[in-house]
DNA sequence: CACATTTCCTTAACATGTTAATTGTTGCGA
DNA sequence: TCGCAACAATTAACATGTTAAGGAAATGTG
């Protein structure tokens, strides 16, 4: 009893675009006049709030592969938004941290993205809000804990 | 009284992100052995499942932006998976086509990717993924009525 | 210590995402 | 008919996603 494919209008990949697009159309436009893409912003929120950690780490909290990473930190530094070092008890480390600047950016902006959030909680209620996120975070596979 | 913004371990963005990366693996995984990418995947399975369309409404059903279905059904037409046509009556239209080799790679792993949902299904629960889809849908901008 | 392996990171190559500018076509109003 | 706005599609330019290969440093093993 072979099942057939859902409608691509029923789709989980395709709807979890479709949503992911809804998301971020709001904090594009609140970044579009930074100059800094999503996924920086992403990188400089995670630094943020868990302060200076190497590559490996600032990768997997911030949901990005290490190619992605190494030209974002690259740009990242060129625009002064944060520091590059190496780890001395291990050089093949990379230790990344936020500047002032980049801290500034970041602060400057909190309660714009916050009340973008807020939308979207009274959009779905709050309750499905977090039900939402614990769906999501069953698909996720790096969530097993 | 200003809010914070959630941790990023508790974003909606970077959930929508996991979330997908979890649930593309296993069906890049099957398309890695056809040469085709997720995206070109996905074009073919709408024009499988709609017939014929101009490209207007193609990349309206499969979620791409233009220029990137541009280039994805210039590589598919490369390809032989599908084909070209210019719309007599408005000749800035064009027609696109999934050709029988298209058709084919399609059928001939619809049983496999139907397995791939149902693994899903039951790792969230039945119930839940349609909670999970109809949740999505209220966050797709393209989605209101 | 010598050597293979592992780990962290970078680079390369190609496809896609995203925004903006450009090229053809069609339609419409002066 | 002329001129121009609107539309469909492409192209360009840059950033990221993805996989594979490469390089440097650390680690394990005999």
């Amino acid at each position: 009893m072979s099942k057939n494919l859902p409608s691509t209008a029923r789709s989980l990949p395709i709807a979890l675009i479709r949503a992911r697009e809804g998301v971020m159309a709001p904090i594009r436009d609140m970044l579009s006049e930074t100059g800094i893409t999503e996924q920086q912003w992403r990188v400089l929120r995670v630094l943020a709030e868990y302060g200076v950690m190497d590559t490996k780490t600032l990768a997997d909290r911030s949901s990005l592969l290490f190619p992605s990473l190494t030209r974002i930190a690259a740009t990242l530094r060129d625009k002064g938004f944060v520091t590059q070092t190496r780890d001395d008890k291990d050089r093949r480390r990379q230790i990344i941290e936020i500047t002032a600047d980049g801290q500034r950016l970041i602060d400057d902006r909190t309660a714009h993205a916050a009340q973008i959030v807020e939308g979207f909680k009274s959009t779905l209620g709050e309750e499905n809000y977090e039900t939402l996120l614990d769906l999501l975070t069953l698909l996720d596979p790096g969530a097993q804990k």
